[in-house]
DNA sequence: CATGATAGGTTTAGCGCTATACCTAGCTCG
DNA sequence: CGAGCTAGGTATAGCGCTAAACCTATCATG
């Protein structure tokens, strides 16, 4: 069907050998004008390598897969602030000249399947629970670099890349601290032991601590990540807690929502409540007002992805410590002095 | 290092084909009893079959290329309405066991080499110009099931599926002219003779001619889809134009952006002027007040794709319509009769 | 001048799978 | 009862590429 290497050794006359030296860049193998010729061959008849014949014979693929959880018949959800990543990855994967695969994984065994049935290079698991990196086995990551990103697994399988979560939640509820705030909440998902979550969880606690905060239980609410659990939650504060004058979520979109829980039930932001987000997602200008957030270094998230897996592959042994990238607070207009 | 289909060949005391044909449930060739004799092996040993062996025996990968455009060294973007789309590819295909491949596309040349060096089965264009789409060659396309989305195009090597832009923009438009608008103004990037933003803009002429409302030339304004560009085109149709009363764009993110103008320079939403976008995008019912807008129908969108590839893939012919989805008015908050 | 090196190749042996042709025993049927 | 079919396999020949071993002429070197 298409143009082979024999047909590009035939016309040069050379042997396949060559021509695949040529083609991979092997300098030392041709002389430069064996390799002109054939570039040149190369070229004319828009040869182009298949890549499952790479991948059989080399036992490697230049892929890499992007695994992603999925319900079994859901399709995929990505967050707006992850699409980010992966248009990212790709493009650094591009430019090194690997591919991305995207994968839902329903069922847990198919992590292996794909790794295995594709040859896969390297892998970057998004958006899995770290009980679930946890499980990865030698056998089914074989040598395959793993990249977790978000994760707070350690163990040894995978690459980890992830914020600085303890220090995002610091930052933003030092802010809130320094406004005046002492009544300041805590809404995210639910979270165990370990996790982003967990976290922001223990950055705020820090944060009470250190102000000499009493830590009150019942300041932290359980919210799903979603527009309309915010906006609920944001009611229930209004009728329910008006004592506080300040709460920091773990995700803008719940940032959001809380703001219009809290405004449709009467209490004005920031006037009388402080929110902040997290994630500084594009969302966060487009409201009113424009939402007070920790911003994550989202390009440097994807190279350093990119750039451990590359390591691995090269043979680098895994970096002691998990690759932590900074966060920073964008001051906006949802938070402010609490009321008199 | 995997276990190979010998390795189960050998376990099993049967010719390697014997397997090949259970694991691809070539139902004919083989007894029951060896099947499920084969098939034990299978599960035990954790046969995993591998795609690159397949991919170059069988001239088949099993594979749909994602293909989208990106510029050279900038990462792809992929915008928020769009990501559902790939999320909602991915479950179909993955339903159908394929595998997607993300690839961003910076060079016309690149789509060829993509699809003849992974031997890809089909491909999604997703983002590309008419133009581009046109350029597609037979040689470079093969036999490769190439769907276009949301393409203008007609060219007979892509199947084609897309939103009915014209009435989208006809139910848009129809409704503010009975809500009693005249003075109408249409916002959107730059367009050519085909295209979505065209069919749109066509859809708007249709509707002011049905309505016998003169076409005026500097009521349409071209606008780049971000928030920024937007809120800057409602601060100038404030500033300028205060005769319009309702604005019709081809985007949410536009839409957005040119109510927060408006609002900025003092003209109230819906009160004054009508707006509105395109798409449903999540931000429409995050912002105040909430977006007005045209709703696409984006799983039918992604399902109608995939059918339209596998059929293609099963050697029916390319239909003679292009696919065309219904869309609908959700009607919120940014349309409202104009001022007495 | 024998002895390596080295540059510039070539040859061989697969990688793991599928398509295709082929084989054989047992059966049907005019 | 022999031709022909079918069920249930097997054998062979690649798919397009690369790793690794091998070959040979040329040249520098002690």
């Amino acid at each position: 069907m298409g143009v082979t290497l024999k047909d590009i050794a035939a016309e040069a006359g050379v042997s396949l050998m060559t021509v695949s030296n040529v083609v991979n860049g092997k300098q030392s193998r041709v002389s430069a004008a064996t390799r002109e010729r054939i570039m040149r061959i190369v070229k004319d008849r828009g040869y182009v390598p298949s890549a499952s014949a790479r991948s059989l014979a080399a036992r490697s693929s230049r892929l890499v897969g992007l695994l992603v959880p999925a319900k079994d018949e859901a399709s995929l959800t990505i967050d707006p602030h992850t699409v980010e990543v992966v248009g990212m990855l790709e493009r650094e994967l591009r430019r090194l000249d690997y591919h991305l695969m995207l994968r839902g994984i329903a069922r847990r065994a198919e992590i292996t399947e794909a790794l295995r049935s594709w040859n896969l290079d390297g892998a970057v698991l998004l958006g899995f629970q770290d009980a679930e990196i946890d499980r990865l086995k030698p056998d089914a990551v074989g040598k395959v670099a793993m990249v977790a990103m978000d994760s707070y697994s350690e163990n040894p399988l995978a690459l980890e890349v992830r914020s600085d979560d303890f220090g995002g939640a610091e930052l933003a509820v030092r802010h809130l601290v320094s406004l005046g705030h002492r009544r300041i909440a805590f809404a995210g998902p639910a979270f165990s032991k370990t996790g982003v979550v967990r976290e922001r969880f223990e950055g705020y606690r820090k944060v009470l601590a250190e102000n000499k905060i009493e830590f009150d239980e019942s300041l932290v609410s359980t919210v799903d990540i979603s527009h309309q659990e915010g906006e609920a939650h944001g009611r229930w504060l209004a009728a329910e807690r008006p004592d506080v004058t300040a709460v920091f979520t773990t995700a803008d979109l719940l940032a959001i929502g809380v703001v219009e829980g809290l405004a449709n039930a009467g209490r004005a932001v920031p006037q009388e409540v402080s929110v902040i987000g997290y994630d500084n997602a594009d969302i966060a200008v487009y409201v009113t007002p424009k939402l007070t957030t920790v911003a994550q270094d989202l390009p440097g998230k994807a190279a350093e992805a990119v750039r451990l897996m590359m390591d691995r592959l090269a043979g680098k042994d895994r970096p002691e410590q998990a690759t932590t990238l900074q966060v920073r607070l964008v001051e906006r207009e949802t938070a402010a002095p609490p009321p008199a």
